[in-house]
RNA sequence: GCGGGCGUGGUGGAAUAGGUAGACACGCCAGACUUAAAAUCUGUUGGCCGUAUGGCCGUGGGGGUUCAAGUCCCCCCGCCCGCACCA
């Protein structure tokens, strides 16, 4: 018996596919089209088996749509700018362009063997100068537009590499190389005006109906909308300039509940107390943190009494102590705001450290009580707050508005979370800000006939910072507007606005200008886009606010603003990991290093014992990485597609274990053998069998037709063993087995292409089944005439009876009756209640 | 800390709209084939009690609604993702 040998199998196909180029997409204004777009990687150098799951993911339905009769894009880049890039020019002296290239060439012959249906045609990485110089042309259309200034914000310093720091490099508040506690340092810094569009961002999500609601959730609450009350109290013994302090709340209704007002120590009237030796250490000690919130909010909760008040509004000589505080966000409302700790719990916990009243101005029944370690932030009523006692929470916000309205003193605004995107980035290995600063014209765009605006190659990384900034001749150029001499801005631009827009590029990747309006309203937009949960947010939020950016410029058609039509959200690939002790130090092992069994594991050269970890998220520094590779290699492409794509669904994490590829790739020798026991086989059978044998083949396509659709590979695959189960069984003839060996590659096509050519060849298909239609399901062979429907007594199953598919209700219940299970069980009784649900359940109630 | 999600046999998981919990697969066990092993095929397999008909218990834990709860409601626990300069 012939073995199916993947490796001589697979490269065959994938050649005569190249050469049909039967993945290659073209405009057809008389086809429809479909695009699936999986995120595309960073070139770390390396693919993982994540990026298989992702890629096959993509595949499967580009093939299925395809077979569905679609035009299909499905098109592949790089993500290729970033800090990797620059970290491995200093760790190897290598300049980011050679490693970064280098990588995109290994990661792509680690791909091709996977036998995608990608259109290689269209590829590009972020990182060419043809891409990037486009990306700068909409920079200055943006610029035009009023979609981008310059304004002060805070970066993680490094003072002894003198150099900005990601928030990944700060770990416990230093530099991960230097180790030096960072600082916060203000830089002047560009952004995109995502919050002109916050409104809409919030409202259009009402419409991503294809959207996970989970990830429409997460971007909701990060614009954070919120209806409060911006408005100044009035400040005793402040410094010049700050008789008033403005806070702002979502929380007006419990403004008699203030026992205190406190600023971020990065709020203009905290800076203005720093000549108070004891207020600059406390300053300094809260911007010691790094900038990131998820930091700030961990931290115990610190304050510096400044000694300053404020006068309460509404309560005649009460004065509230003013507060420096470590968790006040400046970036948020007006970076002050008063405490209310009854009814918040980062409030309570601050005013039980520093001994301030907590005075409950909110109760659930009416009534007074006391406040103990936990806030009270459920709805109720309005007590010990004078004219506000008795009001709900909605009507006394609106009350205190108006009130503070009607006093001039603030009012009630529309705050967002959402903050404006700040772009630059003070590094090499991005895409250059295409503008120059020129002492008598201010900022002046470069010309667009100069873009795009290189990178230059004689940069060295011997030393921390950016490249850019020391490199003279790069830098000092011409003003285009006056001609004097100028600087070029040697910001780049976050490696986000690259991936903000890849998706348009790749309607028309060789385009003159970013896009070829007509392919991109042909192709736009993304029917189907695949990846992560983690970009649940940022960069999902970030391309929808550039795609309208780009339409406002013109770049993009008014059809596109929303670019991404249905989102699907993969899990992880996990694996569990391995680990030694040396010398007290943890060393990990790669699993191809390790022999598994089921009581531990030991390592393959020394068989020394080793400590097997849980299943985590596959990572480099744990070594818990499996390579796609050596999968392919053992197994082939099918089989590690296939079983990337059986038993999770694909939504939660999956782990990679040894045993279920293994499985994988046995099932798929079972079918290979089947083909050839078929071909081989009897040309006799009986009607009987053919029909069933048919039946089974039409729920089959049901089945998996349905799986695919709503994205339950998992699913369609349980079919698919179902009907190999079924057809390995079955006494049909010769042909008719054949048929149902062709449908069976027909539908495995998807998950396993190389296999199905060569099932398809085998059993007579006419050219590819790569480019055959899908097979259309005949419902009349889907109906059963009779259905078992389960008998229950007391909500318990104890019994089934069969009955024709539509027996009227009352039929069925005399022949529950009659169920010995249920004469046995009533004993001569009657029922006290007899519950027929039709074509489900009967359940008698004793 | 805040926001979002997940939790079902030894394992991965299935279960339209509240209606037979455990499809399908792995593993285990038993059998066939074989000198033997591998491969393959067949069968069994949630736990406990029972020779058996059968009974009880079971979807992270606790409570509730219902004729009926993995599914709905309340409380709790564990794990994962994100937190704006990682990509």
């Amino acid at each position: 018996m012939s073995r199916y040998n993947a490796r001589v199998t697979e490269p065959k196909w994938q050649k005569a596919w190249d050469e049909a180029e039967v993945f290659k997409a073209e405009r057809d204004d008389s086809r429809e089209k479909y695009y699936v777009l999986e995120m595309f990687p960073y070139p770390s150098g390396r693919i993982h088996i994540g990026h298989v799951r992702n890629y096959t993911m993509g595949d499967v339905v580009a093939r299925f749509k395809s077979a569905r009769g679609f035009n299909v894009l499905h098109p592949m880049g790089w993500d290729a700018f970033g800090m990797p890039a620059e970290n491995a020019a200093m760790e190897n002296n290598t300049h980011p362009g050679t490693w970064t290239y280098k990588n995109i060439a290994d990661m792509k012959e680690q791909m091709k063997p996977l036998g995608f249906s990608l259109d290689w045609t269209r590829e590009f990485a972020t990182c060419d100068p043809e891409y990037y110089g486009k990306q700068q042309a909409m920079f200055i259309d943006m610029l035009d537009a009023g979609l981008i200034y310059r304004k002060n914000a805070v970066v993680n310093w490094d003072p002894v590499d003198m150099t900005v720091l990601a928030n990944e490099q700060v770990i416990d508040g230093k530099g991960w190389r230097s180790n030096a506690p960072v600082e916060r340092k203000e830089l002047t810094q560009w952004f995109f005006k995502i919050s002109d569009y916050s409104d809409e961002l919030l409202e259009a999500l009402d419409h991503l109906s294809e959207w996970p609601e989970k990830v429409r959730t997460m971007q909701k609450n990060w614009i954070g909308k919120s209806q409060g009350l911006q408005f100044s109290f009035d400040m005793n013994g402040g410094p010049d300039g700050f008789d008033k302090l403005e806070v702002y709340t979502t929380r007006p209704d419990t403004l008699f509940g203030a026992s205190f007002a406190a600023v971020s120590a990065d709020h203009p009237l905290a800076k203005a107390l720093e000549s108070d030796p004891k207020v600059a250490a406390f300053n300094a000690e809260c911007r010691r943190m790094g900038t990131s919130a998820e930091e700030m909010e961990k931290a115990d909760k610190r304050g510096f009494d400044t000694g300053l008040t404020v006068s309460h509004p509404f309560i005649e000589g009460v004065e509230l102590p003013v507060y420096i505080a470590n968790f006040i966000l400046m970036d948020y409302g007006t970076g002050a705001i008063f405490g209310c700790p009854a009814h918040d719990q980062r409030d309570l916990d601050f005013a039980r450290k520093y001994g301030l009243d907590v005075k409950a101005v909110v109760s659930a029944d009416g009534e007074n009580y006391e406040v103990g370690t936990v806030a009270f932030t459920d709805p109720g009523t309005i007590i010990n707050s004078d004219f506000l006692n008795g009001m709900s929470i909605d009507d006394a916000k609106a009350d205190v508005i108006s009130r503070i309205e009607a006093r001039e003193m603030g009012k009630g605004v529309t705050n967002y979370r959402l903050r404006d995107w700040g772009i630059s980035r003070q590094r090499y290995w991005g895409c250059p800000i295409p503008v120059i600063h020129c002492d008598t014209c201010g900022i002046v765009p470069e010309k667009k006939e100069n873009l795009p605006v290189k990178l230059p190659d004689d940069v060295s990384f011997d030393r921390p910072g950016n490249p850019l900034d020391r490199h003279e001749t790069w830098r000092n150029v011409d003003c285009p507007k006056c001609g004097a001499a100028a600087k070029r801005e040697t910001d780049t631009m976050d490696t986000f606005v690259d991936s903000s827009w890849y998706y348009a590029r790749f309607t028309s990747p060789n385009a003159e200008t970013p896009t070829d309006l007509a392919e991109a309203e042909y192709w736009m937009n993304v029917d189907q886009y695949i990846g992560g949960i983690e970009h649940a947010i940022l960069h999902l939020l970030y391309s929808r606010f550039f795609a309208r950016a780009m339409e406002k410029t013109g770049h993009l058609p008014k059809s596109a603003i929303e670019p991404f039509n249905a989102l699907f959200t993969q899990g992880m690939v996990t694996h569990e990991f391995y680990a030694t002790e040396k010398n007290n130090r943890t060393v990990y092992h790669n699993p191809s290093e390790v022999i598994r069994t089921a009581e531990g594991a030991t390592l393959r050269t020394t068989g020394e014992e080793i400590t097997v970890g849980p299943i985590i998220k596959m990572s480099k520094s744990k070594k818990n990485v499996v390579d796609p590779e050596d999968i392919i290699d053992q197994y082939g492409a099918d089989t590690a597609r296939w079983f990337v794509m059986s038993d999770s669904p694909p939504e939660r994490d999956v782990e990679w274990t040894a045993a279920g590829a293994e499985a994988a790739w046995k099932h798929l020798q079972r079918i290979w053998r089947m083909t050839v026991e078929i071909d081989e086989g009897d040309a006799n059978g009986t009607a009987d069998d053919a029909l069933a044998l048919a039946k089974a083949t039409h729920r089959a396509i049901d089945d998996v037709t349905k799986g695919i659709e709503g994205f339950a590979f998992n699913k369609a695959i349980a079919k698919l063993y179902e009907f190999t189960n079924t057809l390995q069984k079955s006494k049909a003839g010769k042909a008719d087995k054949q048929a149902a060996m062709q449908v069976m590659a027909q539908l495995m096509q998807p998950m396993t292409p190389h296999l199905a050519e060569e099932v398809w060849a085998l059993m007579g298909g006419q050219g590819m089944v790569t480019t055959a239609p899908w097979p259309v399901v005949d419902p009349a062979m889907l109906v059963d005439d009779t259905i078992t429907l389960p008998i229950q007594i007391n909500g318990k199953r104890r019994s089934e009876i069969k009955v024709a598919k539509d027996l009227p209700k009352s039929e069925v219940e005399k022949l529950a009756l009659a169920d010995d299970a249920v004469i046995r069980a009533l004993d001569g009784n009657a029922p006290k209640k007899l519950i027929v649900v039709p074509g489900r359940i009967i359940n008698v109630v004793i």
